[in-house]
DNA sequence: TTAGGGTTAG
């Protein structure tokens, strides 16, 4: 069998004929195409360049260090190396030079140059100048700005926009927006220094400001537009940027992209999903970034077709699977209860990033399959893609949940041994978990009190869930009031003490919690549950009575109950929080969105199709009760996912062993 | 001469 080789030897670079001597555009042509994926390539053109004697034409040398600092070679010194080859270097050279330095995060470095530049003979132009305001951002070095913006001043390069631009986002990026708007306002107007301008106010929160400037523009282009929604969905304004949004008077990929990622910030998946629909009613193709948005989105509102036809739109248009796209599939499809189909998108990835094992095995691990997502983590070793935090997340949640202590335990400690990762917060939190969920409370409150870090809510969080589920009262009691005192504006801290409370019987402190969350004036997060009749997603909030077939949602409600209490049905009132009546506690379990969702469900699918929800909270325990109850008694399957895991319903079980 | 700006990105 004979191997072919992918980088050609000399004789067949593009020389026009090979008796005459190379150009100095092909040897340009070579270093911006071949040279930037081949550091092969480039070594060879290098000594061709010494060869021909092209080093000495500063043009060419220049294009070399900026070859060279190409992060695809990883670089390292040598563009500097060949930096300090050049005999008297001109601006242009140390222009490469000091570009190379910030594309290789080192402002520092970029600044030393510059001085040293400054002290040649070598005069800076209207170039050198935007990369080194670059430099001082990079740096969070105000100082140092202001030292550059003098020099701009002293050489006369105020009225470049390019210049001005880059001192602009430098000022604003600290917060000095007195000193960037006195930097837009001089000279000539520049519409890319407003631009850039209007984003320096929204990210210092500063909204009046940024709109007085906008309405204030005459000639707005695209980017004026697109400034002022990207920083209102920045600035959690979803509602205004949207108003923006449907304002503009042409819209581009970026436009769209970020009114759908905005809403998935918000968590609004849905709207998300309805400005995806517009931009196709617009015929605007989306590229991977929409698709694997829109993934997203679909994953979290539980939109398998939609999802699918993100997939096969992919295909159809020849779009590749790449780190971004295949991964936000393998996330989706993991996420709306495929494995199958996000191991196929998995398998078929020819370029795997980390994250793209991170999301098959979190994946594996939201499913309950710890030794899957084990057995994946060995063979990603086996490739030696090198794991990160992320990584280990996943891994210590599918023990967690698993119930594989031992292993998790030592996943953690080689975490730190072998691959030199540092447990964050998140980490704790998951092995708060893991063993708290074991039963093994007193080692988790010791690892508590241990960390090298100031706990998270999340992880006391997780100790108050163990608490919970092994009714130690002393320690939940304890912890419960400590996580209230960090984090007094979550409502579901509240619940879990509440319902420690409420499984001791102890309603006097039940009603003591409610009392000290209303004083605390907590706003509870809503549970919202969504599912997709044929390509449409209804979300439901609790007791909802909007959606059009309301009537007929709750009857079926009012069908269930008779059903379920003929099968022994007894409400669990347990987690409910407040201190009302029994039955209305029942009439409050009734109308919680996932049960409202599945009744809609019922009556609008056919009897073979599962039936799929999707809700952004934890379900509470009297759900997974009646879930359960309905799949035997209407012979469905049903599928759960909340915030926590997949809960699959057949025949009256669910695969979901660990429910808390 | 040749090069450089703002808005997006799991």
């Amino acid at each position: 069998m004979t191997t072919t080789t992918t980088e050609l030897p000399y004789h067949h670079l593009p020389t026009e004929n090979p008796n005459q001597p190379i150009s100095q555009k092909s040897l340009l042509n070579l270093l911006t195409t071949k040279c930037t994926t081949s550091l092969h390539l480039l070594k060879q053109t290098h000594a061709l360049i010494l060869k021909t004697n092209h080093f000495q034409d500063h043009f060419i040398a220049g294009s070399l260090i900026k070859s060279y600092s190409n992060p695809f070679h990883n670089p390292s010194t040598s563009f500097l190396q060949v930096f300090h080859q050049v005999p008297n270097p001109n601006v242009f050279v140390w222009n490469s030079v000091i570009t190379a330095c910030v594309d290789n995060n080192d402002p520092c470095l970029a600044l030393v140059y510059y001085s040293n530049m400054v002290g040649s003979n070598a005069k800076p132009n209207k170039f050198t100048y935007p990369v080194l305001f670059k430099a001082c951002m990079v740096m969070k070095c105000v100082d140092y700005g202001v030292q550059v913006h003098c020099h701009v001043v002293k050489n006369g390069f105020m009225d470049d926009g390019y210049v001005r631009s880059a001192a602009i986002r430098m000022y604003s990026s600290v917060g000095r927006v007195v000193e960037a708007r006195m930097v837009c306002d001089y000279g000539e107007k520049d519409v890319v220094c407003f631009n850039a301008m209007i984003n320096g106010y929204l990210k210092c929160g500063e909204i009046e400001s940024a709109s007085g400037l906008f309405d204030s523009m005459t000639k707005k282009n695209v980017g004026t537009w697109n400034a002022m929604v990207t920083g209102l969905v920045k600035c959690g304004m979803v509602e205004d940027a949207r108003k923006v949004f449907d304002e503009m008077p042409e819209r581009d990929e970026i436009s769209w992209s970020v009114m759908i990622d905005g809403y998935n910030k918000n968590g609004c998946f849905k709207e998300g999903l309805e400005v995806f629909r517009a931009m196709l009613g617009e015929k605007v193709m989306p590229k991977k970034f929409v698709l694997s948005s829109v993934a997203s989105a679909c994953a979290n509102v539980g939109s398998l077709d939609q999802g699918k036809w993100i997939h096969a739109y992919a295909k159809q248009n020849s779009i590749e699977l790449d780190g971004v796209l295949g991964t936000a599939l393998v996330d989706m499809y993991a996420k709306l209860g495929r494995l199958d189909l996000a191991w196929d998108v998995f398998e078929t990835m020819k370029r795997k990033e980390v994250s793209s094992w991170n999301a098959m095995i979190g994946g594996l691990a939201m499913h309950g399959r710890a030794k899957d997502a084990i057995e994946l983590f060995l063979q990603m070793e086996k490739k030696r893609v090198q794991p990160d935090e992320i990584t280990f997340v996943g891994l210590l949640n599918a023990c967690a949940h698993g119930g594989l202590v031992d292993v998790g335990l030592e996943c953690f400690d080689r975490m730190q041994d072998v691959y030199g990762v540092e447990p964050t917060v998140h980490h704790y939190g998951c092995m708060v978990d893991l063993l708290g969920r074991a039963g093994r409370l007193a080692e988790a409150e010791e690892l508590v009190y241990n960390m090298p870090m100031t706990p998270s809510p999340a992880v006391w969080g997780a100790l108050l869930g163990a608490c919970r589920v092994h009714e130690n009262i002393d320690m939940g009691e304890k912890i419960g009031k400590t996580l209230i005192e960090l984090d007094p504006q979550n409502g579901g801290r509240y619940a879990l003490l509440s319902n420690i409370y409420a499984k001791a019987g102890r309603w006097g402190d039940v009603k003591k919690v409610r009392t000290l969350m209303k004083q605390n004036g907590v706003k509870t997060t809503t549970g919202r549950s969504t599912i997709d009749i044929d390509g449409i997603v209804h979300e439901f909030k609790i007791g909802d009575s909007d959606h059009p077939r309301a009537r007929e949602i709750y009857e079926m409600v009012e069908e269930m109950i008779v059903k379920l209490e003929l099968e022994g049905y007894v409400p669990k009132t347990s987690e409910v929080l407040f201190d009302i009546e029994e039955d209305e506690k029942e009439t409050t379990l009734w109308r919680h969105s996932e049960k409202l969702a599945i009744a809609f469900g019922l009556i609008s699918t056919s009897p073979g199709t599962p039936i799929r929800v999707t809700k952004n909270l934890r379900m509470c325990e009297d759900c997974h009760l009646v879930i359960k109850l309905v799949s035997c008694v209407y012979k469905r399957d049903i599928v759960v996912r909340d915030r926590l895991r997949f809960h699959h319903f057949r025949n009256g079980k669910c695969s979901c062993k660990d429910f808390w």
